[in-house]
DNA sequence: CGAAGAGTAGTTTTT
DNA sequence: CTACTCTTCG
């Protein structure tokens, strides 16, 4: 441990700013720093609070935490998402913002399909840009009125009364979305003054990790948790924020210095992960972005080997290429598999590469891309779920009601729809109300009504259950309470009850050709699976358990099994990771720093302003791509890539040259071009046998 | 109402 | 090339 991280460790006189450049230790200090707080300092576990951003940062350091401090300490210790820690504050609260328990957590699919209702557009890039619009205003804390009144032109507007509809949508749906679970409770924690001592005394000490990616939102957030106290250490790397279009802001770093002028900075400078050479292009790289806090990152690794540049012809060409000089690598190296990464900017670059490594037999693991729980077959189930939890949530309502096909379909739905916003029930009241209306013919009501009475059955079910919710002191500890345990039925046999009488995995068999709808049944079952694992280990009940779900982004079983494998990862997912040897590749302009639209609403200098912004953060995206390599670095880039259904030209990324690297002569285009990339396969195959 | 077929648009990053 | 949408037919 350097003088550095032992200062911020035992800084505890006031507010604590920890800048940690790329590999400087940082999870090692905030892990480190709890410890010292529980082991030394006497903290109570239930009062200290780490946040991080993503569910495996979560994981992790709960992993290193328990390896360095006695478990029986860590009891009732918080170490969790912003997300999962709002989520659960609301539970808490719920009551003080007229939110039934029971309330539904909105993933992005189900938030664009209301915006796409309102809009009555299939244009996805608009949706898009609507969704992120209401995004943005919701993680600046403005809310519909002031929104409304910003609007300049009618594209504002438009979004403007969108998000108005949005708004009361969510709320008669008794539903919030993704930033409404940080939103929502900075907003009580503003307004009312009771919850707002009530939480200030519960947390003695908080510490949030990647702090330059938090948003207004998540400061007020924060702020208004720490109170006039003030103890917290917030960590962070103003050149890694790489999620400024997620609406977080560098300006929070400046922010913690001007309201805590006592505030404690404490710079990270030794990196203790990457070879000199490596470093020496990072450094060289982040100095065309001006920066707030300046940083000279050192380490004394090694020089090492020298980083290749190598130019491909195409992306084709380059999976193929990569996928030979991994087994080449691994071979010369006497490496593992798991020691190298594909590091990429678009989830979509994957697929080329998986076929190139396929080929090969190379095992590898995408990480990101689709969710487990995006899944069609798993959102069916969750519909069933969610319904359950909250006969409100008129987005679980269709997709369960018309999944398996029931007979109800586009027409009873619409006319469903208008006969429940009449009366302003939801779908489900409607539903319920609907036999003697002469709304439809008694064939389809007949239909719904029996839909829901069996929804109605296993409401009952589950609400035989101990609902802990309804306990009046319900705390951050008791929120964990073992579900009463003398019920009948398990929540998962429940389930698997209700799946059966759906009779889910014959309509599977029947609508998809058998191999699909083995897969898709197969994954039901892993849900089942995991939703058992998550009873047996946390003992949460039906509703906390579904809300969460849509907090989680993939399946997590990673930790288990340790796959041997190569990751194949964009760079926002590589964030915080490390690996021995890795390929960036698609470095070109346009793809690596990325171009999109530009907004034709802007004047010329607002767009100017906007770019070279963009570029900054491309830039440090670049340079979180370049530092997770530890040994040794390769970049490529395609001469031509396949983009639509035409072959576009491209030239070399721009940071190429910042960072003073030339195409490497021993892997120029000039080998490739004297030995095709099929030729090479086969003699490497051949090498390999 | 729902399934099968034809046509068409599409590519940033994620809790 | 593929994944999704819209259309048509039973």
């Amino acid at each position: 441990m350097n003088y550095q991280q032992q200062s911020a460790i035992a800084y505890l006189s006031g507010p604590c700013l920890v800048l940690a450049g790329a590999g400087s230790g940082k999870t090692r200090v905030i892990t480190h720093k709890i410890s010292w707080l529980l082991t030394e300092c006497g903290y109570d576990a239930r009062r200290v609070v780490a946040l991080t951003f993503t569910n495996k940062a979560a994981r992790e350091m709960s992993q290193r935490l328990s390896e360095l401090t006695d478990r029986r300490l860590m009891k009732g210790l918080t170490v969790s998402t912003f997300h999962s820690f709002g989520l659960r504050f609301l539970r808490e609260e719920a009551r003080y913002l007229d939110l039934k328990p029971g309330f539904s957590v909105l993933d992005a699919n189900d938030s664009l399909a209301i915006i796409q209702e309102h809009l009555e557009t299939t244009d996805k890039a608009r949706l898009r840009a609507v969704q992120q619009a209401i995004s943005l205003w919701k993680n600046a804390l403005i809310d519909v009125d002031q929104a409304e009144a910003q609007a300049f032109n009618p594209s504002d507007l438009e979004s403007a009364r969108t998000y108005r509809h949005y708004c009361a949508t969510l709320e008669a749906y008794q539903a919030v979305d993704f930033d409404d679970l940080i939103r929502l409770p900075a907003l009580l924690l503003q307004s009312n003054e009771g919850v707002r001592k009530r939480w200030q005394s519960r947390i003695h000490y908080l510490l949030i990790d990647e702090y330059q990616d938090t948003n207004a939102c998540q400061y007020e957030f924060m702020r208004l948790l720490v109170g006039k106290r003030a103890m917290f250490t917030a960590v962070g790397d103003d050149d890694q924020a790489i999620y400024t279009w997620r609406g977080a802001t560098v300006e929070n770093l400046k922010r913690l210095a001007e309201d805590y002028p006592e505030l404690k900075l404490i710079k990270l400078e030794q990196n203790y992960r990457s070879v000199q050479r490596i470093l020496s292009a990072a450094n060289q790289l982040i100095a065309n972005n001006i920066s707030t806090y300046g940083k000279k990152l050192w380490s004394d690794l090694g020089v090492g080997e020298a980083i290749h540049v190598t130019p491909m012809e195409s992306d084709r060409a380059e999976a193929e290429s990569i996928a030979i000089r991994l087994s080449a690598a691994r071979f010369e190296r006497q490496a593992q598999w798991r020691d190298f990464a594909v590091l990429y900017r678009g989830n979509h670059q994957a697929r080329v590469l998986e076929q190139a490594l396929r080929e090969l037999r190379i095992p590898y693991s995408v990480s990101g891309g689709q969710s487990f729980f995006d899944r069609p077959e798993i959102r069916d189930i969750l519909a069933y779920l969610r319904l359950l939890a909250n006969e409100q949530d008129d987005a679980a309502f269709i997709r369960a009601a018309t999944t398996p096909r029931r007979g109800i379909g586009q027409r009873s739905l619409e006319v469903l729809g208008r006969y429940a916003t009449q009366h302003g029930w939801s779908l489900f009241e409607a539903a319920l109300n609907i036999v003697g209306s002469d709304v439809l013919p008694t064939r389809q009501s007949d239909v719904l009504s029996h839909f829901v009475a069996f929804i109605q059955r296993y409401q009952a079910k589950f609400l035989s259950r101990a609902p802990v919710y309804k306990s009046q002191q319900l705390t951050l500890e008791s929120a964990l309470t073992k579900v009463d345990a003398s019920v009948d039925e398990s929540p998962t046999q429940a389930i698997t009850s209700l799946i059966r009488e759906i009779r889910y995995e014959a309509w599977l068999f029947d609508s998809f050709d058998e191999k699909p709808a083995e897969k898709r049944w197969q994954n039901v079952c892993e849900l089942i699976d995991w939703l058992q694992y998550k009873v047996d280990q946390e003992d949460l009940s039906l509703e906390m358990l579904v809300q969460h779900i849509a907090l989680m982004s993939m399946l997590e079983r990673a930790d288990d099994d340790d796959p041997n494998t190569v990751r194949l990862s964009t760079i926002h997912a590589a964030k915080g990771l490390e690996y021995p040897h890795v390929y960036l590749i698609g470095v070109e302009e346009g793809l690596l720093p990325h171009t999109g639209r530009f907004e034709e609403t802007l004047t010329e200098e607002e767009a100017a302003l906007a770019q070279a912004h963009r570029i900054q953060e491309e830039r440090r995206l670049m340079y979180v791509g370049i530092t997770r390599a530890q040994r040794s670095l390769h970049i490529s880039w395609c001469r031509a890539r396949r983009r639509a259904r035409e072959l576009i030209a491209c030239e070399p990324s721009r940071f190429i040259a910042e960072m003073g690297l030339v195409p490497d002569p021993d892997e120029s285009d000039v080998q490739e071009q004297s030995i095709s990339p099929k030729q090479r396969l086969s003699q490497l195959r051949a090498l390999l046998q």
